[in-house]
DNA sequence: GTGCGATATGCACCGCAATGCCTATCGAGG
DNA sequence: CCTCGATAGGCATTGCGGTGCATATCGCAC
C-alpha cells in the first residue's frame, strides 16, 4: 500500500447531478430520464418501474410532475385491452431521452477532465 | 406574453450539483465549500454557521466529516481567550477553498455550454 | 479564581419529501 | 359481461436530515 492520510488518495472521485429546472425547481434529472429510457425498452411505466426497482407511484408521479411542468407528453398512454395496458415513448419523448443522454455525457466526460485538472493542482 | 405550451420557455435553466466523493459517498460539496468561504470571512465556525443561517451543530458536524474523511485540517482551532476561541482556514484550507471554487466555476461555465448546445439540438 | 464566549459532542425532536397502500377506471378478448 | 393487468390518483406512513437543547471544556483578561 501507497500509505498515507493527508494527500489525496485514488478512490476520491468527483460526483455530479444535473438537471433541468422549471422556474427554478427540478423537472427532469437523471432518475427520469432512466424511466424514459427503462420504458422505452420496456413497453409499460409498471414495467418500467419494476426493471428500476422502484414502485409505479413514484414512476408515474415523478413523470406526470415533468410533462406537466414542460408541457410535454412523453409517453403515449393506453389503458385497457387485454394486457391491462402499455406506454410508449412520443416522438418528443424518445428525441428528449436522446438529446438529454447526450448532454449528460457531455458533462460527465468534461468532469473528469476539470476533476483531473484541480487534482493536478491540489497536489503540487 | 409569447404564449405557448410545447415548446421550450426561456425560464428552464440548467441545474448542476458538484461533490468530491471518498469511497462512493460524498464528503465536499459547495455546502462545505461556503462553509470555509464564511471561516474565511468571519473567523470563527459560529460566526460563519450563523452567518449562513445554518445551525452551528450542522456546521461543526458537516466540518468534521470532511476533514476526518479526507484526513486534512481545514480549520485551525483555538478554545478559550476572552472572545472565546475562533477558527481560522489553515493552509491547505485556503488551497481547497481556492481551487474547488475553480473546478465548480470551470464546471459552471461548462454546463452553460453544453445546454446550449441541447436547447439548439431540441428546437429543430 | 471567576466570567465569558467559542469549540466540542451527544441526544431528542421535528418537518417535509419520499415511499407505500389501497382503490377506481379503462378496454380488448373470450 | 366478466376478467385481467396497466394507467390513474388519493391518502397514510415513514425515514432522515436538520434543529434545538443540554453539557463539558478551554484559556485569556480582569
Amino acid at each position: 500500500m501507497s500509505a498515507k492520510k493527508t494527500a489525496t488518495p485514488q478512490d476520491i472521485t468527483p460526483g455530479i447531478r444535473l438537471w433541468i429546472s422549471l422556474h427554478g425547481d427540478g423537472v427532469f434529472g437523471h432518475g427520469k430520464w432512466q424511466l424514459l429510457d427503462a420504458v422505452h425498452r420496456k413497453g409499460s411505466l409498471r414495467a418500467a418501474a419494476d426493471w428500476l426497482g422502484i414502485s409505479y407511484r413514484k414512476a408515474w408521479g415523478d413523470l406526470r410532475k415533468a410533462e406537466r411542468a414542460l408541457g410535454i407528453h412523453f409517453l403515449e398512454r393506453h389503458r385497457g385491452g387485454i394486457s391491462g395496458g402499455e406506454s410508449n415513448l412520443t416522438e418528443e419523448g424518445r428525441k428528449w431521452h436522446r438529446e438529454y443522454a447526450r448532454f449528460q455525457d457531455e458533462m460527465d466526460a468534461e468532469v473528469a477532465r476539470a476533476f483531473a485538472r484541480f487534482r493536478g493542482r491540489m497536489e503540487q
